[in-house]
DNA sequence: GGCCGGCTATGACCGCTGTCATAGTAGCGA
DNA sequence: TCGCTACTATGACAGCGGTCATAGCCGGCC
C-alpha cells in the first residue's frame, strides 16, 4: 500500500484512491493528487482527458482489484482456512491501520458512492463494479472452504457490508470496536456455514 | 421524514439532513439548503452563526435522534418482539424507500463521516455521537427481548454496522440485494442470542 | 411616537476548483 | 538537422463556495 507505482499515472491514480479515502471525493482536488504523486500538474489532463471523473474512476477501480488481491494474499496466510479466519484477517488490516496510523483513512469506494452525486453516474458504476471485484474473490474463497454456493455469494455480502459498516464507525468513534465486535459476533455465523466434508 | 417542521431553523435543519444525504456534505451548498426549506437565505447566519459546521453537526445530531426514535416505533410495530424482526423493520424502512424513490440518498450520519475532513473535527464528534444516540435503543430493544446485557452493545453494533454497509452497497448497486441478505443472513445469528426465559 | 431586538434581504469579497489554451522541452527516428 | 510525438509547464478563466457587511423590515414595549 505504501510502494509508488511505476509510471507516473499510475502513481496519480494511487494517490487520488488515498487522498479519496481521507478527504472524500469533493474535498480532493486535482492540484492536490498531482502534489501528492509528486507529478506535474500538466500530466493531468494529459493522461486523464476526460477530467477528473475519469480519474476518480479509475481510483474507484483500482480500489476495488486492489481488495480483490488482497483475499488471496489473506487467504495464503492462513494456516486452515476458514470463513471466520478470512474475515478476521479482512478485518485487521482496518484495525492494524487505525491502531497504528490513527482514524484519518476509509474506504475510497465507500467515499466514492456517498459522493457519487458529486460526479457523474458513471463514478457510482465503478463503484459497484469494484464492490463486485472485491466479492468474486470472496465468494470463491468461501466455496473452497465447503460453502456451498448459492450461500457463498450472500455471505461475501453480508461479510463486506459488515466491514464497510464498521470501518465507518470505527472512523466515527475512532475505536476499533466496532470492527473487533464485527470479526467475533460474525465469525461463528460465518465458520456455520462450511458443510462437513468429514 | 416530510412533514415539514414548524420553525424555519428547524426546516434547514431538516433540509441540510435531506440534501447531505443525497449529496453529500461538501456538494451540499448553504444556498441550497435555505432553498429546499424555502427560508430566507439571511436566516443561515442568524441561525447558525458558527457557519456550515454547526449547520452539518446539527443534521447529523438530528439524523441520530431519528433512527434513535425510529426503533421505538418499529417495536411497536412489531407483533412479538425479536432481534430479527427489529433488525428486518430497521431495513425495511431503506428497501421501501428505496423501490418507492430510488437510490438516491444514504445515511446523513455515514456521508457525515466520510466528508469529515471537510468540516472541522467536531463533525466527527458529531457523527460518533449521533451513532451513539442509534445504538442505545437498538441495545435497549435486544436485552428486553431476552439478549444479555453484554451482548446486546455488541449486537446492537454489529447490526447498525451491516446496515450501513449493506445501505451503502445498495446504492452502488441500485439493487436492495445487499439489504435483503443481510436480514436472510443476520436474522437467526439475532435470534439465537436470546436465552429462552421459559 | 420613539426605540429596539429579532429576523430578513442583498450584494460584495476572497479563495478555491476544474478546465482550457498555449508554450516549452526531451527523446528519437530519418 | 529536421520533424514528430510524448510529456511537461504555466497562466488564465469562469464558476461556485462560505462568509462578512450593510441595510431594511416589523413586531413589541416603554
Amino acid at each position: 500500500m505504501t510502494e509508488s507505482g511505476r509510471g507516473p499515472r499510475e502513481r496519480m491514480v494511487f494517490s487520488a484512491a488515498q487522498l479519496i479515502r481521507r478527504d472524500g471525493v469533493g474535498a480532493t482536488g486535482m492540484r492536490d493528487v498531482a502534489a501528492h504523486a509528486g507529478a506535474p500538474r500538466g500530466s493531468l489532463q494529459h493522461y486523464f482527458p476526460d477530467g477528473k471523473e475519469q480519474l476518480v474512476n479509475e481510483a474507484v477501480g483500482w480500489a476495488g482489484r486492489y481488495a480483490g488481491k488482497r483475499v488471496a494474499r489473506f487467504l495464503a496466510g492462513l494456516d486452515e482456512p476458514t470463513p471466520s479466519g478470512l474475515f478476521a484477517a479482512m478485518a485487521a488490516q482496518w484495525t492494524d491501520e487505525y491502531e497504528a496510523e490513527g482514524f484519518a483513512g476509509g474506504c475510497p469506494v465507500a467515499a466514492a458512492t456517498v459522493d457519487c452525486a458529486a460526479m457523474g453516474p458513471s463514478t457510482r458504476e465503478a463503484a459497484a463494479a469494484a464492490f463486485a471485484t472485491w466479492r468474486a474473490p470472496v465468494a470463491e474463497a468461501l466455496t473452497g472452504m465447503g460453502v456451498p454456493t448459492a450461500r457463498a455469494d450472500a455471505l461475501a455480502t453480508l461479510m463486506i457490508s459488515t466491514l464497510e459498516g464498521a470501518i465507518l464507525m470505527a472512523r466515527a468513534e475512532q475505536d476499533v470496536r466496532p470492527l473487533v465486535t464485527a470479526v467475533r459476533e460474525l465469525g461463528p455465523l460465518l465458520d456455520a456455514a462450511v458443510v462437513s466434508s468429514a
